[in-house]
RNA sequence: GGCCCCAUCGUCUAUCGGCUAGGACACCAGGUUUUCAUCCUGGUAAGCAGGGUUCGAUUCCCUGUGGGGUCACCA
């Protein structure tokens, strides 16, 4: 498995936009697998394509990691033993090991144009041959280069890969993988303004900052063997690599996508999942302790996860596991911990003076926070009534009768509590002798407009007496 | 299309050569119940196909099929 060496992990997030939630499921990984071999987990910032750089992304990914209940032990705003962790702070190392290849004659310069470039793909596309770089620049004279470069024309540095060679590396979940170095292009490493490109930048962090061991999502294996290069050109040890399948679609078809639907991880947060019910979902997704348990904490995470059984198939986001799951999360919170965790959903008009007595009654009913609105919103505006359905089961001299009878005996009472609105609606039933369903349910749809809704004396109760007489007796007006 | 990866109920998984193929979500039915929800009980539902290897294959190998990923001066 693991050998004593220090275990270290990282995510390296790109301010390019919204934090996806692969994004937290991969992290969650790394996070675990540190934690578990007691070694360091590290965030580092890569910031290298300054066209998508997006301002105030970095802040907002360090807040919804943290929003999300994980955390790391070195980054860009804890700094530790290998700062800066910024790429963008750390061009000189790239620059100078981008020459220290071209000294070993493992890169060279490449003075060629984006048009020149394009085409070169065009027609290669149009021949059916798969689009690569056409190696005009790999055998440039020292002094072709010299005099380019001191007429300061623009270029990049690209990696030179071997002609046919087998390039190897070890998939901690697949085993060992090969491809034919043929089919891997001269990679560019360093762009016309100076930043490195992903795979430079990645390739020496991970070596400077000492990664033991890096579980990516599944779509970079094909990127891998340059990656395996690099680590061979420049002589390291290349790090143990574990890539993760990709989330799919609900539908099944393709890689989950904005298209398809939310996959920003704060757009969760504000739908109301839970943190702790989003990151339980993402361990069971793809894995599965020994006993096969799905509800799982942090820590028992932490000391169970192996990256070893994580599945190689891809899975299907599954939405409604998801909702289940956070129920069963929602239904976990003891009441303070609830009425804190609810506070951002609140509706403006929502009587706080009331939510003790509110919101125990749709605890067990909510599967996101966000539901509290759709399900408590009778408590505190307007309802609609609907002739017809009140009067159905019955005629409207008894629905009559019911309403002033049940009007009275409520305000009749000299203690307003769950109890006694039961007693005197269940007396009344009984002395009636009205049938129970439907004059349960009258009731139900004249004080809360719903068929649908929490138990009618906690209903009742927590409506107040002067809610329900008033609903009662608009009730009345409409079927008299 | 080239290359790479993958393949058990609709979905997520267990099984690491012996299976009457187990669990969870979803679905259906029943129970509890004033509705819904919770909770409890039960049920439907799977080994992509064809070849090998083996006493025996879901499990190992090959081929096909299907799905996914990737082919940028983005990560």
């Amino acid at each position: 498995m693991t050998d004593n060496k220090t275990v270290r992990t990282r995510m390296a997030p790109s301010p390019t936009g919204e934090y996806h939630v692969g994004h937290i499921a991969t992290l969650l990984k790394n996070y675990a697998f540190a934690k578990k071999h007691g070694g360091k987990f590290v965030l580092r910032i890569e910031d290298t394509d300054r066209v998508r750089y997006t301002e105030g992304a970095v802040d907002k990914i360090l807040q919804v990691i943290r929003d999300y209940g994980l955390d790391w032990d070195e980054g860009p705003d804890k700094g530790g033993p290998f700062a800066p962790y910024t790429q963008s702070e750390r061009l000189d190392i790239y620059q100078e090991k981008a020459q220290e290849l071209i000294k070993k004659n493992q890169a060279y310069y490449c003075f060629c144009s984006k048009e020149r470039l394009e085409e070169v793909r065009d027609q290669q596309r149009a021949n059916k041959q798969p689009p690569k770089y056409d190696r005009h620049c790999l055998n440039l004279s020292q002094k072709d280069v010299e005099t380019k470069l001191a007429a300061g024309e623009s270029f990049v540095i690209r990696l030179r890969v071997p002609d046919d060679k087998q390039i190897k590396f070890t998939d901690l979940l697949r085993g060992e993988i090969t491809v034919n170095s043929n089919e891997v292009d001269d990679q560019v490493l360093v762009k016309s303004d100076g930043f490195p490109t992903y795979h430079l930048a990645v390739v020496t962090d991970d070596h400077l900052m000492k990664i033991s061991h890096i579980l990516r999502g599944e779509e970079w294996i094909s990127s891998t063997p340059k990656h395996a290069l690099l680590y061979q050109a420049f002589g390291w040890q290349p790090p143990i690599y574990a890539h993760i399948p990709v989330f799919l679609n609900p539908d099944g078809k393709g890689k989950m996508s904005k298209r398809k639907g939310t996959v920003s991880a704060q757009s969760f947060l504000d739908q109301g999942y839970l943190p702790e019910a989003m990151l339980n979902f993402f361990m069971i997704l793809g894995w599965a302790p020994d006993d096969q348990r799905e509800i799982l904490s942090l820590d028992e995470y932490v000391g169970e996860f192996d990256p070893e059984n994580i599945s190689t198939k891809s899975v299907v986001f599954d939405f409604k596991k998801l909702r289940w799951m956070n129920g069963v999360y929602i239904r976990k919170l003891n009441f303070s911990q609830l009425k804190q965790r609810i506070k951002p959903f609140l509706p403006n008009d929502f009587p706080k003076e009331k939510l003790d007595l509110i919101l125990p009654l749709v605890q067990e009913r909510l599967e996101t926070l966000a539901q509290l609105e759709e399900l408590t919103q009778f408590f505190y505006r307007d309802i609609e009534l609907d002739r017809d359905t009140l009067l159905k089961k019955t005629d409207q001299e008894t629905v009559l009768e019911q309403l002033d009878k049940t009007q009275e005996s409520l305000s009749s009472l000299t203690k307003w509590s769950v109890e006694s609105v039961e007693k005197a609606i269940r007396s009344l039933q009984e002395d009636n002798n009205w049938e129970k369903g439907q004059y349960f349910m009258m009731l139900r749809l004249a004080v809360t407009g719903r068929k649908i809704s929490p138990p009618l004396f906690e209903t009742i109760h927590a409506l107040g007496l002067e809610i329900t007489r008033e609903r009662l007796a608009k009730a009345h007006q409409l079927v008299a």
